[in-house]
DNA sequence: TTATAAGCTCGAACACGTTCGACTTTCAGG
DNA sequence: CCTGAAAGTCGAACGTGTTCGAGCTTATAA
């Protein structure tokens, strides 16, 4: 019977990720201490360290759970005979939206997504997802002649990436501050991109 | 004899914050503590919190001064006739090599300037002169019909900045390791900027 | 000049993330 | 079964950012 060990430190593990998710949505992710989430999951506060080496890791987690229910939701849109344009503040807005929902979760979530303390290998795989439902976009439009063939895709998404980026940093240091100003933004940049600017 | 009070407090301020430049430049941010910075600055560790209301609150303004700097240099480079795309590179590569010279400080920095706690007031005379400074860029190149007339600079200096904000991206994430990749995936990224995407 | 208000300073204490060390439970081999 | 090793648990303690409160210094005005 090997696997008491195992199941009991599973449950645990579960026990202290459903506490913290808890918390987290409840107040936030700094007025949540550690303490909280061991009492919360019934446990000491130095086990939580058995199962989480720091407070931003359990973060993270919390985040991986969270970027996933958001993906899900992009699953559905595919080779639509809407313009490309269209498509894709479609699918950054809904990105957006769901990121800034909470002003302070994003931030924190972006901080660490963007800039995370140490290469995150773990974030890799969704980011990869991420990537690929954006070239599979593009390679849509390439099929419906709205992009000029031969692009390397993956840039083509590293671009739009960035301007959504952009879009971003503008709302955190306070240059847009509705919705409206955002996704004009965003089509502005977007535009200039798929028109090029060069004479 | 009004002023007495004021020096003094001037002084203080400025002891602080050249301990504080000192301390972060020997070690780093995170490892410098609010009482080295108040033994440097020979005064106890609460007085700091009469000047600065937090510890990020002296990053900030170290970072400002360090950003002078910086800029200062860009001030130099004016309406050549090397091409567009070469200068743009200059402009952001000179940046990125300054913010990127020591990994940590430019993690802490970018997570501030690109997601700050609070909006930040302080930091918009900044942005605006850098803002100034690619619009201007943008301004050459319009008289040397580089780019097609009657295009909005600002967005096109938010285009640029978002890109390059990219690549930081990609350094930060791991996806980009060397001076080398990361001047040419910006300049893969600002040509499809210049060239258009559409058909 | 002196009384009072306002501002400044700092030792002590608090909050919270994290580590240490000792105790308990589980597991594997004889 | 036993027993020793490994893994898990938690109270106590540490480091550091931040606040409290009491004492001291400076400014003001009668």
């Amino acid at each position: 019977m090997t696997g008491l060990r195992e199941k009991r430190k599973e449950q645990t593990r579960q026990a202290i990720q459903d506490a913290a998710v808890k918390l987290f949505n409840a107040k936030s992710f700094e007025k949540t201490s550690i303490e909280d989430i061991a009492k919360q999951a019934g446990i000491g506060k130095t086990t939580v360290y058995g199962y989480f080496s720091t407070k931003e890791e359990i973060f993270i987690n919390y985040c991986d759970d969270k970027l996933d229910q958001a993906f899900a939701r992009l699953q559905t849109n595919d080779c639509t005979d809407t313009n490309l344009l269209d498509r894709l503040v479609d699918f950054f807005m809904l990105k957006f939206t769901f990121v800034t929902q909470n002003r302070e979760f994003g931030r924190q979530l972006l901080r660490e997504m963007i800039f995370p303390s140490a290469v995150n290998e773990k974030a890799k795989p969704h980011d990869q997802r991420y990537f690929d439902r954006l070239e599979k976009l593009f390679h849509c439009a390439e099929e419906n002649l709205e992009i000029s063939p031969g692009q390397d895709l993956f840039y083509l998404s590293v671009h739009f990436f960035s301007l959504y980026l952009g879009i971003l940093a503008g709302w955190y240091t306070g240059y847009l501050t509705s919705l409206e100003e955002a996704e004009e933004g965003m089509r502005k940049l977007f535009r200039q991109a798929l028109e090029g600017v060069a004479a």
